[in-house]
DNA sequence: CAGCGATGT
């Protein structure tokens, strides 16, 4: 046995024991579309390859074995460990007498679990309602697969090391670097693919990608094309200058792209930033040698704005495109126009997908499919809430003339073409395209209706044969198989009414029959939720029987202090000890834990749902689709075989929407929108969008960027648009700033501002009750009778004012969340620059000692800066209701609105107020809160408003 | 009277 992992060890290295157990159950050869036929040669290798990975293995074993007899503690206390786990594995994995006792220990739970504390009790009865006491754990209930165990192949491969471990140095030695790192290249999927993939890339522009994790597609690809003839920096006919000579591969995180990054430069044995190289906000490690460069979809709409046509590149990669955030959507979207437009010869474009659900894309992808073409799927208009009605209609109109004149179009074009292919096309389309819509606009309760039963990927033929290339249309699509463990998935064999009780039952019953190592990863939903289970998994874990080995829970979620976070990735403190991770779904994509063999999925998570009818979003307890369900079954089966245990019946999972509604369906679309006009789309409706947005979205966002002048009536840019959108902040945070800016308390609001938008908690969360105290009491002297944004500026005006060496301890004092306070630094730094103020004040410099001067901020400096922040917000105001004594929008039909628990204005009364954003969890609560005069509000508000007022 | 899924420029 192996598969312990190591602590510490490089992250590259865990896969040095899969590898070759994979292999062994899978041919190394297989049949692929257009590749050259070398295979027997190339089989050869392979099973060289093979053995001489069996071989190092063995070698090292011997080598601990030989160190171990000689002295080397470290050693010794390995093989130890090893031997343990292996006497302990024999000792639980079978046998009667043990069963008897488990059901014992069961029915010892079921006591306790009368006993639980009440406040235990009444948290989770509010979540769930009837608290059902099963008959025994849940293991009675979990039905065995009635087939083989299937393979994962959901995956998303670069996640490979933890997101929040630090380590700037590469791990590896230099001296094995070189030799181990080649091997370990040559031995992933993709590698027998070279010669294809290059001539794929001969023959086509564009080309879509499947390949599940550890097919090492992020890292190789990238790196075969680096020496291919249309990589040459060169003249092309219509383009000023020369194009050409970078690829850029676009992630949606930042540690994504930094990691990769440095693992390519590691691979390819040169000096990060130089040949290759990232760009992220805040951090950029290239240069003008750089040919390989790794950098958020963000950034490279960033770099759009200065170069629409992206001269720099032969080649874009979009990478996770899967996961299809808003920023990925639009970067495939001006992609697409650009290769088949004004790039046309002169650029690829690399889509690569971890799901096979690619047929989407491929066919959006493809040249000549009507995209341009296509129009904003009619949403349904429900009745708009009161509000400036002339406003309104004008958009209306103008986006309905431009509607019927792009399906004009459309319908010559369609005639031109093959009409009855291109009609059916469309047709097919529309209907999606309406489902999508109908499951968008369809209520959202925290158990909404299944959109559309779909076949299980499960039940699809998976991805075991042979890698396949194929062309399509315009564009080549190419499968690389992903190297993942099988996971063998139990499903709940009825519906669990109440999911955490569930997971605690299903916990304790992979504890008592499962061996070590194989750590537990639970999904849940929330932070609430992870901390009540946390506690009620200790109170049971007390009188653990001595037999089995302890337990170590750690919560993880994004909110987490980073010290908390950094646990999850530790070795547990003893070889006899399960850690249970129970996390958000931040571990669906962004965290990779290490060890873990058994996920428990919930089958629900956080869900934000942007209703432009009403301007506001929910936060709702949601099903997850079926491609989340995988993506969390494939954490299972990383380091080994594994399990998944579904709290949700088969059938469920079934009816699981297949995928997870874009973000685009499902967000505020106003900066997207002021984004593709600053990159010269003035023409929202006929922008090539993978998914296009619900029309009254559109005219929502349109209707908000009008109502802050980023437009003008004829939805063209306004200047004041144009400086919106260079600025790094939502349009109604843009708005406010360049409102300060006149105003001329533009460093006050940068300070609040970075505040708001570096994350939405500022300060430590923690259910302990004494601690919230100690917190609250703290935070006292940060308390503004103007309200939380005040709070904020002070909060970082006494931040400024802290020596640099001080600061940490500052931030701990005053219970606040260093990394997010770090966060706000930098948006404060990049505003501060953006805004052009004078850094007077060094404090930005780690070295100097100076600080900023204490100063309690001005009542009349407060009432500016709310002014400010009325001209980005004035939708967001509510007043009070003299009757009801609760708050009611000023702006709209007048709508309740209830101020957040964790505003400094709940409960107090004021005249009316200002909002930051308004979010439906169990009430519509309004965060960040600040109290504002009537008056005010009219002055701020655009004219068609200012009347009705 | 009572709460914050995850990203990004």
């Amino acid at each position: 046995m192996l598969s312990t992992p190591r602590p510490q060890a490089a992250p590259s290295l865990l896969f040095d024991d899969g590898l070759t157990r994979f292999s062994k159950s899978k041919p190394a050869e297989s049949t692929t579309l257009g590749e050259p036929p070398k295979k027997s040669n190339r089989q050869l290798k392979a099973e060289a390859k093979k053995r001489a990975w069996e071989e190092r293995i063995a070698k090292r074993e011997a080598e601990r074995t030989r160190k171990a007899e000689a002295g080397d503690n470290e050693e010794a206390a390995f093989l130890e460990k090893k031997r343990k786990l292996a006497e302990q594995r024999k000792l639980m994995g079978s046998g009667s007498p043990e069963k008897n006792e488990k059901q014992e220990q069961q029915h010892k739970k079921q006591k306790k679990r009368k006993e639980v504390p009440e406040e235990h009790q009444r948290k989770r009865q509010k979540t769930a309602g009837e608290l059902p006491l099963l008959n025994g754990f849940f293991p009675t209930s979990v039905q065995s697969p009635k087939q083989k165990p299937k393979n994962v192949t959901q995956e998303t491969p670069q996640k490979l090391e933890p997101k929040f471990t630090p380590s700037q140095s590469d791990p590896i030695h230099p001296k094995q670097r070189s030799s181990a790192l080649l091997s370990q290249r040559q031995s992933l999927p993709i590698w027998a693919h070279q010669s294809a993939l290059r001539q794929c890339l001969i023959d086509r522009d564009v080309l879509v990608m499947v390949g599940a994790t550890g097919s090492g597609k992020s890292t190789q690809l990238p790196q075969f094309m680096l020496n291919e003839p249309w990589m040459a920096r060169r003249t092309v006919p219509g383009i000023d200058g020369k194009v050409g000579g970078c690829i850029a591969i676009t992630q949606p995180r930042r540690v994504a792209a930094t990691n990769l990054a440095r693992r390519v430069a590691t691979e390819a044995g040169v000096k990060l930033g130089e040949e290759v190289g990232y760009s992220v906000r805040f951090d950029a490690k290239a240069g003008p040698k750089t040919k390989i460069k790794f950098l958020t979809d963000g950034m490279l709409l960033q770099e759009m704005l200065r170069d629409p046509l992206l001269r720099k590149y032969s080649c874009i990669v979009v990478d996770e495109a899967h996961e299809r955030t808003v920023d990925t959507d639009l970067v495939m979207g001006f992609l697409r126009r650009l290769v088949y437009g004004e790039r046309k010869g002169s650029l690829k474009v690399v889509v690569m997908s971890a799901t096979m659900e690619v047929e989407g894309m491929s066919k959006f992808m493809e040249e000549n499919n009507g995209q341009d073409l296509d129009v904003a799927a009619e949403g349904e208009d429900a009745a708009e809430e009161g509000g400036d009605i002339e406003m309104k209609e004008a958009l209306a109109a103008a986006v309905e003339e431009a509607l019927a004149k792009e399906d004009e179009e459309a319908k010559e074009k369609e005639e031109e073409t093959h009409p009855e292919s291109r009609k059916e096309k469309r047709r097919k389309k529309k209907k999606k395209k309406q489902s999508q819509i109908d499951m968008l606009l369809a209520p959202r309760s925290a158990t909404p209706e299944p959109v559309s039963p779909v076949v299980a990927e499960e039940t699809k033929p998976q991805d075991d044969g042979p890698e396949s290339m194929a062309l399509y249309g315009s564009i080549a699509l190419f499968q690389v198989p992903g190297r993942q463990f099988p996971v063998d998935v139990y499903h709940a064999p009825e519906p669990v009414t109440d999911y955490v009780d569930s997971a605690l039952r299903t916990i304790f019953q992979i504890h008592y029959s499962e061996p070590l190592p194989g750590d537990i990863l639970v999904f849940l939903t929330g932070q609430e939720e992870i901390d009540s289970l946390q506690k009620l998994i200790e109170e049971y874990a007390k009188d653990l029987d001595k037999t089995v080995p302890r337990i170590l829970v750690l919560p993880l979620y994004a909110a987490l202090p980073p010290k908390e976070q950094q646990r999850v990735f530790l070795p547990a403190p003893t070889p006899n000890t399960r850690k249970i991770i129970l996390s958000t779904n931040i571990a669906e994509t962004s965290v990779t834990v290490s060890g873990v063999r058994h996920v428990i999925d919930t089958g629900k998570a956080k869900i934000k749902q942007f209703r432009p009818n009403l301007g506001l979003d929910s936060l709702l307890v949601s099903e997850i689709s079926q491609s989340s369900a995988l993506q969390r079954t494939g954490r299972a089966g990383r380091e080994a075989p594994g399990k998944c245990y579904r709290l949700y019946t088969e059938e469920s999972f079934k009816a699981l929407a297949q995928a997870t509604v874009p973000e685009i369906l499902r967000a505020d679309l106003a900066q997207t929108i002021l984004r593709l006009k600053a990159r010269g789309c003035d023409d929202i409706v006929s922008f090539p969008f993978l998914s296009p947005p619900p029309r009254n979205a559109l005219l929502a966002a349109l209707e908000q960027l009008l109502g802050l002048a980023a437009l003008d009536d004829t939805g063209a840019l306004t200047q004041l648009g144009k400086d919106m959108s260079l600025l790094p902040l939502l349009p109604p945070q843009a708005r406010v700033l360049l409102a300060a800016k006149n105003a001329e308390v533009v460093e006050e609001t940068i300070d609040v501002i970075s505040a708001l938008s570096g994350t939405d908690s500022i300060f430590v969360f923690t259910t302990d009750e004494e601690q919230r105290e100690a917190a609250m009491e703290k935070q006292k002297e940060f308390l503004r009778q103007e309200g939380d944004h005040i709070m904020l500026l002070e909060i970082v005006r006494a931040y400024a004012a802290v020596r640099p060496g001080e600061r940490r301890q500052w931030c701990k004092d005053h219970f606040i969340n260093p990394r997010t306070m770090a966060n706000i630094w930098d948006v404060r730094k990049q505003l501060r620059v953006l805004m052009d103020v004078s850094s007077s004040a060094p404090e930005d410099d780690e070295e100097e000692e100076g600080s900023e001067s204490v100063e309690v901020v001005s009542p009349d400096t407060a009432q500016a800066v709310l002014k400010c922040f009325l001209t980005g917000y004035y939708r967001n105001t509510a007043k009070l209701d003299g009757r009801t004594g609760g708050y009611v929008t000023v702006v709209g039909a007048g709508n309740d609105v209830v101020i957040h628990p964790g505003s400094s204005l709940t409960g107090k009364k004021r005249e009316a107020v200002v909002f930051q954003e308004l979010v439906w969890t169990t009430r519509p609560y309004a965060r960040w809160c600040s109290a504002v005069q009537m008056d005010w509000i009219a002055d701020a508000a655009p004219g068609v408003l200012k009347r009705s007022l």
